[in-house]
DNA sequence: AACTGCTGCAACCGCCGTACG
DNA sequence: GCGTACGGCGGTTGCAGCAGT
C-alpha cells in the first residue's frame, strides 16, 4: 500500500498565488504559526495543497525574506559555497541570511552556472550576439580570495554530508564498514572517522555509517597541526579565505585575550573575517583537539553538529 | 503590429529522512 | 521492526514577460 498523497488532488487550486490567498495565509500564520502544513489549508480556508502553502510561506511570505538584488558579496559567496557544497541549496541558503534555497537555486541556474560554465569553457565559445553564453559577465573577482578558491577545482563535485560525530581513537578500527573516499586501510594508523548516514544508523552503530575515514601515523602530526597548518590552508582555499588575513573584529566565540590573539591569525576560527561562518565548526574541532590531547581514546568521543565537505577533506588528506 | 524564441522564476513533483504509533 | 504521515529538499516544468526580427 503506497503512501497517500499529501492532499486530495481533485479540486485543489494550483498555479500562481493571488494576493488574496497570500493575505489569508499570512493572517493565519500570524495567528497560529506552523502547526502542520497538511491541515493548514482546511483550517485557513485555502483551496491549496499543504505543500503549496508551505512553499509559498517559506519562499515568499515569511518575514525577513530578502528578494532580488543579490549583491556582489552574496554572489561571490554563492559561488564559493557551491564549489564547496555542490547543489546543497538549503545549506547554501543557510549561509545567506534572508535568502531562500529556491531563490539561490534559481539564481544559480539562470546566472551563475552559465557564468561558471562559460569561464570554464571560455575557449569553446565565441561571444557572438546570439551566443547563449554571451550574456555571462566576466567572472572577475577582485579579491585575491576568489582566485585562491579557483585553485581547488577538484572539490567542486563534493557531496556534502552532515556529520554528527567525529571519532578519535588510537586503536585501529578495522571492523568499521567504511564507505570511504580516502581510506588508507593501514592498521598501524590512527583513524579519524567522520560519520554521516542516517540518525538511526548513528544511534544504532557509531561506526557503521561512517562515510569518511582518514588515517594518520601516530605522532605523524597532531590535531593541532591538522587544524593549524595545511588543513587550514586548504580549507582557506576552499572557502576562499586568505590565510594571512588580519581579522580586526572580535568574534562572539572569543572568550579571552589568548584565544583572540590566536583567532586573529586563524581565519577559520574568526567568523568576522568571512561571511562563511565556519567558526562553530572549527571551534568544535578545537574542543575535540583538547579531548584528544587530554583524554584516553575511549573518552575521545565528541559529538558535533557540523557540515563538512568530506570529499574536499578526503582529497587533501589523500594527496 | 505580429510573430518567434529566449529568459527568469514561481510553483510543482517526486524522493528521502525522520517521527511516531 | 514496520508502515504511515509529514516536512524538507533538489530537480524540473510551465508560463509571463521581454527582446529580436
Amino acid at each position: 500500500m503506497g503512501r497517500s498523497p499529501c492532499c486530495a488532488k481533485q479540486g485543489i487550486k494550483r498555479g500562481a498565488w493571488t494576493a488574496h490567498e497570500d493575505k489569508i495565509l499570512i493572517n493565519y500564520m500570524k495567528l497560529h504559526g506552523v502547526e502542520g502544513w497538511r491541515s493548514l489549508p482546511i483550517k485557513a480556508g485555502l483551496n491549496r495543497c499543504g505543500k503549496s502553502c508551505r512553499l509559498r510561506w517559506m519562499n515568499y511570505l515569511k518575514p525577513d525574506i530578502k528578494r532580488g538584488n543579490i549583491s556582489f558579496e552574496e554572489e561571490d559567496l554563492i559561488i564559493r559555497l557551491h564549489r564547496l557544497l555542490g547543489n546543497r541549496w538549503s545549506l547554501i541558503a543557510g549561509r545567506l541570511p534572508g535568502r531562500t534555497d529556491n531563490e539561490i537555486k534559481n539564481y544559480w541556474n539562470t546566472n551563475l552556472s552559465r557564468k561558471v560554465h562559460y569561464h570554464q569553457n571560455e575557449h569553446k565559445y565565441s561571444a557572438t550576439k546570439h551566443n547563449k553564453y554571451s550574456k555571462a559577465t566576466p567572472l572577475v573577482k577582485t579579491s585575491a580570495n576568489y582566485n585562491k578558491s579557483q585553485v581547488m577545482t577538484k572539490v567542486v563535485r563534493a557531496k556534502a554530508s552532515r556529520c554528527t560525530k567525529v571519532f578519535f581513537g588510537s586503536e585501529p578500527r578495522n571492523t568499521v564498514n567504511v564507505n570511504s573516499v580516502a581510506q588508507t586501510g593501514r592498521s598501524d594508523r590512527t583513524s579519524i572517522l567522520l560519520n554521516g548516514g542516517s540518525q538511526a544508523d548513528r544511534v544504532k552503530d557509531n561506526s557503521s555509517s561512517c562515510n569518511f575515514m582518514a588515517s594518520v601515523e601516530e605522532g605523524e602530526f597532531g590535531f593541532s597541526e591538522f587544524l593549524n597548518a595545511d588543513f587550514q590552508r586548504v580549507m582557506c582555499e576552499i572557502l576562499g579565505n586568505d590565510v594571512n588575513a588580519e581579522c580586526g573584529e572580535d568574534g562572539d566565540q572569543n572568550n579571552g585575550a589568548d584565544e583572540q590573539e590566536s583567532n586573529d591569525h586563524n581565519p577559520l576560527l574568526s567568523s568576522s573575517c568571512d561571511h562563511i561562518d565556519e567558526a562553530p565548526l572549527m571551534s568544535d574541532l578545537e574542543d575535540v583537539l583538547d579531548d584528544w590531547n587530554t583524554s584516553t581514546p575511549q573518552d575521545c568521543f565528541t559529538q558535533l553538529d557540523v557540515c563538512l565537505d568530506l570529499e574536499a577533506l578526503a582529497s587533501f588528506l589523500d594527496s
